[in-house]
DNA sequence: TCTGGGGTCCTAGGACCC
DNA sequence: TCTGGGGTCCTAGGACCC
């Protein structure tokens, strides 16, 4: 059986630090009022995002409806969920980390790493001592909790900001891997879901450690790629590095919908349907990207799903070039009379919106009018609220749905066995009537 | 956790080419 | 027509994450 050797404590110093109920935190620390209440936000969908330690305490949890936990708790806060706010408040937790290291990684809006590595006789601090001090500084500063820890790869680092919440600290130095990993079970392990889990509790692995003393052949042949580098950075090798840089693209950008209660009118599905075309290119547009793929995903109210696919034959960042081929693909997808809870589309196949290379016989003025038109709308719902200038369709979206008393019964033969039966579609050349 | 919304990466298998 | 070997690209689906 192999031992772990390190030549020091750190051979290398990643920090991992999360938010404490970030989004609740951020209120209570604007609304200082909130403080030592049990507050949720999430209003506007109904189910919990995130709950204070507070409500913790009272058993409301992530997920939970909100009548639930009012249920449970009658004088509980509940307050919608403000990005805007909460992004202000991420962007000066990382700047706090800066200060130390530029080496910050901004994992989530919540969460982020830093390697400390090479930086204690800059800071004249040993690296759990820099840790603690940024970690101070963000909860004084931002009057907001974090957790944190410190290991020797990401994989560590994660599970020790996890270890003890909230304002926990919990660093692990190379002499103490062992010892810790066998303090938690296999689930709580970062890349490790429920089916991997069980899969190697069957194997008899239940903890960490129990992971790492298997061969790393065992681990590869079981669990791939992704096992293997799980492996590894258990044993403290940094696989994968701190990644400094900014977010700045997407490989997908999906938006989807449920509505509150099941719908089988097809004016109203279409209206949703067109929405969430309609806020998925504005994403798009904001990030400078077109798309050469669009997915239309349509979930009935059993939760099975069926999606068509679209490779358009230019890519494209107009909602209404692409309006008549999601007509197209709505209509093949949708089984008269079902009931359906979502609409979804998927934008694949991104990449940066430079000059469109124009193909010989079209008609360049048109294509160009759309693109700036595209342009004005966006700058007017910027303005003056998402959604203000619309594509006439979504007007559905005002009436409710109709009732469906007098549709056929549910029809399910287009079905394929599988669930999910994605088809292929090729539209020769894409609609350009406005 | 009977299910909200938005992402990423990996892998197996098919198509196609030499 | 079959056999052999090898490479690339793409897609569907799985698994996982916040």
């Amino acid at each position: 059986m192999q031992k772990l050797m390190f030549h020091s404590s750190y051979p290398n110093a990643v920090m991992h630090f999360d938010g404490d109920a970030f989004f609740t935190s951020v209120e209570q620390s604007v609304h200082p009022e909130l403080k030592g209440r049990p507050v949720v936000t999430g209003k506007e969908r109904g189910i919990i995002a995130c709950a204070s330690y507070e409500a913790k305490a009272l058993g409301i949890k992530r997920g939970v409806s909100l009548w639930e936990a009012r249920k449970m708790c009658p004088e509980l806060v509940v307050l919608p969920s403000d990005y805007e706010t909460y992004s202000i408040y991420s962007k000066r937790m990382f700047e706090i980390a800066r200060r130390y290291t530029p080496m910050v990684e901004e994992y989530s809006i919540d969460e982020g790493f830093a390697d400390l590595t090479g930086l204690r006789r800059l800071h004249h601090m040993s690296y759990p001592d820099i840790a603690r001090r940024i970690q101070r500084e963000i909860c004084e500063e931002l009057d907001l909790g974090v957790s944190v820890g410190l290991g020797l790869s990401k994989g560590l680092a994660k599970l020790a900001s996890k270890f003890r919440k909230p304002l926990g600290f919990t660093a692990v130095g190379g002499a103490h891997v062992e010892l810790f990993l066998q303090r938690h079970t296999i689930d709580q392990v970062w890349g490790i879901g429920p089916n991997s889990a069980s899969m190697l509790r069957k194997h008899g692995v239940n903890t960490p450690y129990d992971f790492i003393q298997r061969p790393e052949a065992w681990v590869k042949k079981m669990m791939g790629k992704v096992g293997d580098e799980l492996w590894h950075e258990l044993r403290g090798h940094l696989i994968h590095p701190v990644d400094p840089d900014e977010k700045k693209t997407y490989a997908s950008i999906s938006k989807g919908k449920t509505f509150t209660s099941p719908s089988s009118d097809p004016d109203f599905i279409y209206a949703k349907l067109v929405r969430n075309v309609e806020s998925a290119f504005i994403k798009m547009r904001r990030y400078k990207l077109r798309a050469r793929k669009l997915v239309v995903v349509l979930r009935w109210q059993d939760y099975r799903q069926d999606a068509l696919e679209a490779r358009l034959n230019r890519p494209t960042a107009s909602t209404q070039e692409v309006l008549p081929i999601v007509r197209d693909l709505f209509e093949r997808l949708l089984a008269p009379g079902d009931l359906y809870r979502t609409t979804m589309v998927v934008l694949t196949g991104l990449e940066e919106d430079r000059c469109t290379q124009m193909e010989l016989f079209e008609d360049r003025l048109r294509i160009e009018r759309l693109a700036r038109a595209a342009r004005v709308v966006d700058q007017i719902n910027q303005q003056y609220g998402k959604h203000t200038v619309h594509v006439g369709s979504s007007l559905f979206l005002e009436q409710g749905p109709k009732t469906d008393r007098d549709v056929p019964p549910a029809r399910r033969e287009n079905l394929l066995k599988g669930e999910n039966a994605r088809q292929r579609l090729r539209i020769p050349r894409m609609g350009l009537e406005v």
